[in-house]
RNA sequence: GGGGAAGUCGCAUAGUGGCAAUUGCAACAGACUGUAAAUCUGUCCUCUUCGGAGUUCAGUGGUUCGAGUCCACUCUUCCCCA
């Protein structure tokens, strides 16, 4: 069943290792670089799908295995027809395997060969998570794009634990693509897997993981157990070590990250996909995200700036600083919905226009010139 | 007019002889990277070289080694009966 699912790139910057793409599924195209909104539990918190569809642009959003999984359950989304009917969501979905769960949950779970036992964080319930029932369950929500499950071991991890846990997630790797094969998409259109390259903060660990995936992948990559807590400039040189090895035809995706900057680093590095928390969350709890730099719109410094939210795009022109700043205060549901919103609007538009310069030959020129602004804290 | 209750750091509260003094809210900052997060952390009398130092619990006086806590009076507020 080959054929709806593929990638081409369309563009390469000369300067840097920046590529522009188009990743087609049957759900729709997915230009690349690209950032893509995290719907943990089928919804992208405080932002309406016609929201993300019409103002933000997203073109691909994520969910979560292990969250789906426990709530609503694998057998509601199935009667439902798989997420995208459940959550009215009719662009491309990604699902993230669980594996970062196994990071996140860390006091909840034990890890063996055969897989991960979690207690549920809602109902301390037990549950057992394999490559093979990892695959099921991402079978039955029906994500465009699943993850492989993969050990997330913490950046600061030792040698010897981060090589143990790399090859388990390699051996891991090889259960899924076995099951992946073994079984068939329930509603009707492709889905893909996508392999996770692991292997912490060592470069030779990173190496070998990059190549075992680039030996496995068909559609796309990720790089994965990156931004968990060592050096950004760790990070940068990992990213460095893997996209050397991992096949140039294939979209890279770096998961979980990140900051603006991070983007553009690693954009430069040639990544192209994309998802992180931080829009959604940190616009919740107030940062704001924009061309000229961070904002905590908490601040009694906004209370009387009746400006619009510089570079906003739906918010643009209609809503003020003083006023977030009142809603965000006065605990208003509307505050979190409009911060998530300009987040995502942002970080859209942050990739959109790297897309733009990589497409028209200066994106390293560009990227030199807006980085600085990106790290201000206004 | 008579009787009763009460005044604690913005507000509300705890405290019945060792206290710069509980908790909540508010305020002011900070954190947040494949979401156990509309969450969490810190500060929150004044000064500080972060070790401390100095002033506090309506006011004044007293008892005591020691008082937010006990006593007297004053002021203020609230409740009940006239």
């Amino acid at each position: 069943m080959a054929g709806t699912l593929f990638f081409n790139l369309v563009g390469k910057d000369a300067a840097t290792e920046a590529r522009a793409g188009v990743l087609t599924t049957s759900h729709g195209d997915i230009p690349t670089p690209i950032f893509m909104p995290v719907g943990t539990v089928g919804s992208v918190k405080a932002v309406h799908q016609h929201e993300l569809a019409q103002d933000v642009e997203a073109r691909i959003i994520l969910g979560n295995t292990y969250h789906l999984y426990l709530r609503p359950g694998i057998e509601t989304l199935q009667v439902a027809g798989g997420l995208h009917k459940f959550n009215a969501w009719n662009r491309p979905i990604l699902t993230d395997s669980g594996g970062f769960q196994v990071f996140s949950l860390a006091s909840n779970r034990r890890i063996t060969e055969e897989g991960c036992v979690f207690r549920s964080h809602i109902d301390g319930s037990r549950h057992v998570f394999t490559p093979e029932r990892v695959m099921d369950i991402e079978r039955a929500i029906g994500a465009d794009i699943m993850m492989a499950f993969d050990e997330c071991p913490d950046g600061n991890s030792d040698y010897s634990y981060a090589k143990k846990s790399m090859e388990l997630t390699h051996r891991w790797l090889d259960r899924c693509v076995k099951r992946f094969h073994e079984t068939d998409p329930l509603y009707g259109y492709e889905q893909c897997l996508f392999p996770i390259v692991q292997g912490c903060r060592f470069a030779d660990l990173r190496r070998q993981s990059a190549e075992y995936i680039a030996q496995r992948t068909e559609v796309g990559c990720a790089i994965g157990g990156l931004a968990v807590g060592e050096p950004t400039e760790v990070m940068y040189e990992m990213i460095e070590v893997v996209n050397a090895v991992l096949p140039q035809d294939k979209p890279r995706y770096l998961m979980g990250v990140g900051t603006p900057a991070n983007i553009l680093e690693a954009i430069s590095r040639g990544v192209d996909m994309f998802d992180c928390v931080m829009p959604t969350r940190n616009g919740r709890n107030g940062m704001l995200f924009t061309w000229e730099g961070t904002i905590n719109i908490k601040n009694k410094k906004w209370e009387r700036s009746f400006e619009s939210i510089p570079g906003g795009l739906y918010t643009d022109g209609e809503y003020t600083l003083a006023y977030l700043h009142h809603l965000i205060k006065a605990d208003e549901i509307l505050g979190l919905q409009i911060a998530s919103l300009h987040n995502l609007g942002f970080y859209l538009s942050l990739v959109g226009t790297a897309r733009q310069h990589i497409l028209d030959g200066d994106f390293d020129a560009w990227k030199t010139r807006v980085l600085p602004r990106l790290m201000v804290r206004l």
